[in-house]
DNA sequence: GCGCATTATGTAAGCGGTTGCAAATGTAGG
DNA sequence: CCTACATTTGCAACCGCTTACATAATGCGC
């Protein structure tokens, strides 16, 4: 089942069933009914790989993340594959497991397939690793992750507001001692939300304990090891931000465990706003990405650069994303 | 960047450098090695689109699921993903969003792509668009979805079995007035669910009240609205159990809103043992489903079956998937 | 009805690999 | 050294589609 199938069923040449299936406009409405009608009955669909070899293009976009279980990556793959799909893109989906190695292998997989764009959305990505896809003149586009190189994008969220307004809600309540649990701090992402943390509070004139600042691993069970090194000092804060949702929840538990209260005791304040911090015990209060954005933005820039590449067009500049506070349940006002 | 730079550069043919690549052993260690070179400096990947038009194999393998976001899967995805780029493989997922007609969209995609086996993890799925596969002899895997045409296999998971330890444990527990959340009832793999918990709980001489089984959705909003609607009738029952954990969840929730206490007045069991579950306050007891096993499983048949196609040697036969029961916290006895 | 511009269609050469078959090279026995 | 055979290599056709270019058909004004 191939064009030429089409083409005798049509009674014209393979030529301008091709023309018809990509829509050219020199083709005769008669005709293209003509052969419109060969493909349905036929049920062809057009070999995409064959496509990508004579045009060079393979219509699929690259989709690197650290982790597909990690709560905070689905959502955004739905995003990015819901957009692409509606700009007739394909997604290629890779997981790096947070590894140096595995992250070359995905680089690997997205050039022989002949990607013509790559999302970047996790850290362990090197400058050598770049080069592979710059000398191939492939676009990219990073998630924070401010890369020195010339050229390529980033995705800007303002993490530094978000978390400004995560400070301002607890110090409005009344917090003053306020713990931070931040991602792991080999990651330039998470340094930039422990650093943004820190003015916050220095812009509120609050104080940092540097034992309460503590390293967590983005995953519900570093969380709960943070906070509960937070929970073996003295005094205890009344509160902690965590750079992650899970971290987040980790935290409430081992709060519980200590057989103390969130919020009465220990406010809690999340990162991300995945779909479970809805649904916690309490609800969770936290910074919302809007993963979506990230997604579609990311989407847009690439798809803009790989159209507009002979062309010289360059991708329009997208807007630095804002996060918002969503307030729920496991934050409240300090305990007189 | 070709294979005819590298042919050059190693001063072979195409054929050679072809050979080399694929490991044919027809090739003298000696070329073997000068060719390996040649594709080490010019850090040469071979187009895979010309490939899989070459062979006629695109060495992709489709995977269609509901939704990512939806927790069940990314665990399920991310196994298949493994295994499947350790035999050289690629994914292609697709969400059909629990549509119809994105169902429709997606095995559009994965015929134009051409891929080498679907996993079809999801309900979505007629008669009609099975035979868009059967007819290009594409293998096919599904999950818990008894299709009645011949030669397509199913994952079995052996859900009465695993329905049955719930309600032993909560039986062992002392109860004997336990609800059940069930999925939408079109599906037929909640439909399964919900006749195994009745014939479950016959075989324990319990009884079903009618108005203990309540419809959701799969989501946790759904979950909870079926069992506020089971608590605002009359009796109580003193334990829940809910065909997936999101469910689950969501009963949980609406159990605390009404001021009542999991486990203490109410038992809470739910289904799949997603990550989060271990998380919740009190950590949920609840059914669980090797979703890494499901997923190489699938891959494993497809694998076998696309590989065998030809010399016509059938995938082994899969051993039937037990469930365990993982318990938690939001499980306990009956109060006297 | 004719010539020309326009539009529609066909022809065939790629795209970058794979692979059957032929040719060349190597190896061993006589 | 020659022949027979195995091993290694190269040639070139093919996979299915796109597209530049050539050709045919059409429309239009005079």
């Amino acid at each position: 089942m191939n064009i030429e199938a089409v083409a005798r069923r049509a009674n014209v040449s393979t030529a301008t069933v091709s023309r018809t299936i990509n829509g050219s406009n020199k083709v005769s409405p008669k005709t293209a009914a003509l052969v419109m009608k060969a493909v349905e009955d036929l049920n062809f669909y057009p070999n995409t790989n064959a496509r990508a070899l004579g045009t060079g293009r393979s219509n699929m976009f690259g989709l690197i993340i650290s982790d597909i279980t990690n709560p905070f990556f689905p959502e955004l793959v739905k995003a990015f594959e819901d957009i692409a799909v509606e700009h007739g893109q394909e997604v290629l989906v890779a997981n790096t497991n947070y590894d140096q190695v595995r992250m070359e292998h995905c680089v690997g997989r997205m050039l022989q397939r002949k990607v013509d764009g790559v999302a970047i959305m996790t850290s362990e990505m090197d400058e050598n690793l770049l080069r592979f896809f710059t000398n191939r003149g492939i676009p990219m586009v990073f998630l924070d992750n401010e890369m020195p190189s010339q050229g390529i994008s980033t995705i800007h969220v303002d993490y530094t507001a978000g978390i400004d307004r995560a400070v301002q809600h607890l110090a409005d309540l009344g917090h003053r001692d306020i713990a931070f649990i931040s991602g792991p701090v080999k990651l330039a992402s998470a340094r930039t939300r422990a650093d943004a943390f820190q003015s916050s509070m220095t812009s509120h004139c609050l104080e940092v304990r540097s034992s309460w600042l503590q390293e967590g691993d983005h995953r519900v069970e570093g969380g709960r090891d943070a906070m509960e090194r937070i929970l073996a000092g003295s005094p205890l804060p009344t509160a902690v931000l965590a750079s992650n949702d899970l971290m987040a929840i980790g935290a409430m538990g081992a709060i519980h465990e200590r057989g103390l209260q969130v919020p009465q005791d220990i406010s809690v304040i999340g990162c991300d706003d995945i779909q479970l911090s809805a649904f916690t015990q309490p609800a969770l209060t936290t910074i919302h990405l809007p993963r979506a954005l990230i997604a579609t933005q990311a989407f847009e820039y690439l798809y803009e650069s790989y159209r507009g590449k002979d062309k010289d067009i360059q991708p329009t500049p997208k807007p630095v994303i804002q996060p918002l506070l969503t307030v729920r349940r496991s934050t409240g006002p300090v305990r007189a």
